[in-house]
DNA sequence: ATGGATAGTTGAAAATGTCAACGATTTATT
DNA sequence: AATAAATCGTTGACATTTTCAACTATCCAT
């Protein structure tokens, strides 16, 4: 993602190049945003040894949810492949274990331990302040409704904010 | 990226697993948005022989800010060696030209060619085209209001909207 | 009971990301 | 002015990630 930590103190200078109209395309913008928010989010989780993809699966199997890894693929735009992989790495570190599906057994649900629940519960706060640092721009009721527009975009508008 | 296409009419379904804790996570809710977003962009620029990057590069080219390389480089958060494969690239089809630059002749200065600004102007109707199904959800206003927000969560708020 | 679909898994191939080195040039130091 | 240090584009090597096709086990429809 190539994005300069400047010291880890400095916020990104404002960049030449923001009066070009790309500026207003959406997917740039999302796509920059989300670089940066992903070198935050995996900075903060490398102390748990956990990456955003990891860190994600965890919190669906700490949901009380028990989803499926189709599910969990589906949901996270990932391929089930490698689903496979951060289930086996968190499973192999005593964080989910696998249970078969209680109606499909071809399934299986993933569940997180009390061990990775109490894991998520340190890493989710170091989680939301590599958010703030990256919403650092915004008043709480701005980082609000940015995360309520993006939701709307995603599922429509019948969700609870 | 593993984004379903459902027969390209339907929009996602809402997912069981909405309700998990993970869909107030900034991370995820950019990477998931960046993703069917990518998935749209780069199925509208196809058709024109170009994806998401080659499209921001020829966008900055014809910005007529004269970016350099590194400035390219920086601004979307690439590596200045994959900058160079899509100069290269878009060099190649005739789209822009590198020249030298005029203060500093180590660095070199890509601007789109007519050709491609021709090429950016029909493809940039189709990107906008894309962006509208990805923002579907949401009304006029408020799509401008997330791209502001976007905005100013990268650049801070000094930017006219 | 058979056939066709689906869940998870594996492994290979393709695409992308990361990084160190190099020549050419610029900037800083003496 | 001469030397040293830094920067730009480029190349190539290496690691990681993505994508996809196969396979087994199970489910579902007829």
């Amino acid at each position: 993602m190539t994005i300069e930590t400047q010291g880890d103190q400095r916020t990104e200078q404002v960049h030449k190049l923001v009066a070009a109209s790309i500026s207003q395309d959406l997917g740039f913008l999302l796509a920059k945003l989300h670089a940066t928010g992903s070198v935050m989010n995996n900075r903060a989780l490398a102390e748990f040894d956990l990456k955003e993809r990891s860190y994600s699966v965890l919190i669906l199997a700490n949901s009380g949810l028990e989803p499926t890894q189709r599910e969990m693929a589906d949901f996270l735009s990932l391929d089930p492949s490698q689903i496979v992989a951060l289930v086996d790495e968190l499973e192999k570190r005593g964080l989910v274990v696998r249970a078969p599906g209680k109606q499909d057994r071809r399934a299986k649900t993933v569940t997180a331990t009390a061990k990775g629940g109490k894991l998520l519960q340190q890493a989710g706060e170091a989680a939301q302040q590599a958010e703030a640092e990256v919403l650092g721009g915004l008043a709480a009721e701005e980082s609000a409704q940015l995360k309520a527009l993006l939701r709307k975009a995603l599922w429509g508008s019948g969700l609870a904010d």
